[in-house]
DNA sequence: TTCATCATGTGATCTAAATCACTTGTGTCG
DNA sequence: CGACACAAGTGATTTAGATCACATGATGAA
């Protein structure tokens, strides 16, 4: 299972967007006061509701974030990587995990606990001004995903994750369109999105009728005239 | 319309939560650089997609925040009243608004510019450990809505929202009951839970009719057991 | 290569909730 | 006071999307 290494790494947190305004002691701080720990993929971080009280950093992997319903299903708040960071907001109230962590690859962490890192997050301004625009970035991201789930059909959500996705993850830079390599399964795209397996199927079939969207291989090309297309419909309104 | 009075409240501030722990001669600093505003209720302070560069506290008054749909359709963040504050979020990131505000009575605001408050900023760190721990606190909130939209009926989102305005709003402290003394329309209610109104109005006098809630006057009264009704429904899954 | 497991495709229902189309309150302000 | 906005109540109808029930395809471990 999970394993704890008493050793935490020394260099490679300079490349960590997070902490690269540090200073070099700061640094040495932040490893003093830092464990690393290993989960294979298909590994439980920590579930939702759960009492929370330590920060994780990706240093290698990825996670997936995910809201849990009564019935069994998910909602997934998205996919983290390496120099992603959750649980972080345990940090600032102690309240209980509003999500759940599960590794989605064999992952590495740093891992934070709260006491010890407050003592010096007020010693280290950057570091908050840091999570200061992490978090407005997040708020706006969640607000604008409520805002699609409130007021979106399932095809424009799901033309819209894709577009998000293309948008962040593009993998080869082509004129006309977005390359994704992220093997993403149909049943993780409903879930982004809050809709079932089959209806996701039928649309991305749909799509790909339109020549808005391919599959080559194991990527998927998402053209960009989807975009356009998906403001057609949300400004229809003038 | 808008009125903008330069002079800024001098005592008041020290009333107002977010700025409770600072020095008087912060205080002073703050006073400084804010401005005044009155809008008369019904008025857009800003709107979804404006550039934004200033922040605001309500002083007295309320409004609503809310995300607008292609089709005019809207969703409502909350309401906020005297000592809340928005447009936080662009102090730190410099984006367009994620969602639009209104004023559903006349208000009075202080208003601080981006530039202004930065540079004062980094030299509070109680403030940005505020700023902290309130957008973790909207986040959580934020995640939370997300859940519900995706995984939950109408009828359970809105037996949660009325539970959470009852908590949070309660007016007369009474044994099984919350007293909600704000007028909310079922229009107001449906676009808080993303449905019509009509749906609205068969649940909420379905809920009438099972005695989980009732009205008194203009004080809607939610009992407690509607939300061990909902953890059931909710829990289903053991 | 061969199963076994997981992902996808697709028709046939079903249903929660939206939409439509009114009627019936209920304020509130000239 | 009447009347003119709003807000709420309620049936009838429609529909997007869920659910169900399989068939077909990939993929990978033994």
């Amino acid at each position: 299972m999970a394993q704890n290494t008493p050793a935490a790494p020394k260099t490679s947190l300079k490349a960590v967007p997070l902490f690269s305004a540090l200073e070099d002691e700061e640094l040495e701080a932040i490893c003093a006061l830092s464990k690393t720990r290993h989960s294979p993929k298909g590994n439980i971080i920590f579930l939702q509701g759960d009492a929370g009280d330590a920060f994780y950093l990706i240093l290698s992997g990825e996670v997936k974030v995910t809201l849990l319903g009564g019935d069994g299903r998910e909602y997934i708040l998205g996919f983290l990587k390496s120099g992603d960071f959750f649980g972080e907001m345990s940090l600032f109230d102690n309240a209980p995990r509003s999500a759940s962590v599960v590794t989605t690859e064999d992952a590495r962490f740093l891992l934070i606990r709260r006491q010890a890192f407050l003592n010096h997050l007020t010693r280290m301004p950057t570091l908050l001004t840091k999570f200061l625009s992490t978090f407005s970035k997040r708020l706006r991201r969640t607000d604008e995903r409520l805002g699609d789930l409130a007021l979106l059909n399932v095809w424009s959500r799901v033309a819209k994750i894709l577009l998000t996705i293309g948008e962040t993850a593009d993998d080869a830079h082509r004129p006309g369109e977005w390359r994704i390599s992220k093997r993403l399964t149909h049943q993780d795209i409903a879930s982004m999105v809050g809709a079932t397996r089959e209806t996701v199927t039928r649309i991305l079939n749909e799509l790909k009728q339109q020549a808005h969207i391919a599959t080559e291989g194991k990527t998927l090309i998402v053209r960009k005239s989807l975009k356009q297309h998906l403001e057609v419909l949300s400004d229809s309104f003038y």
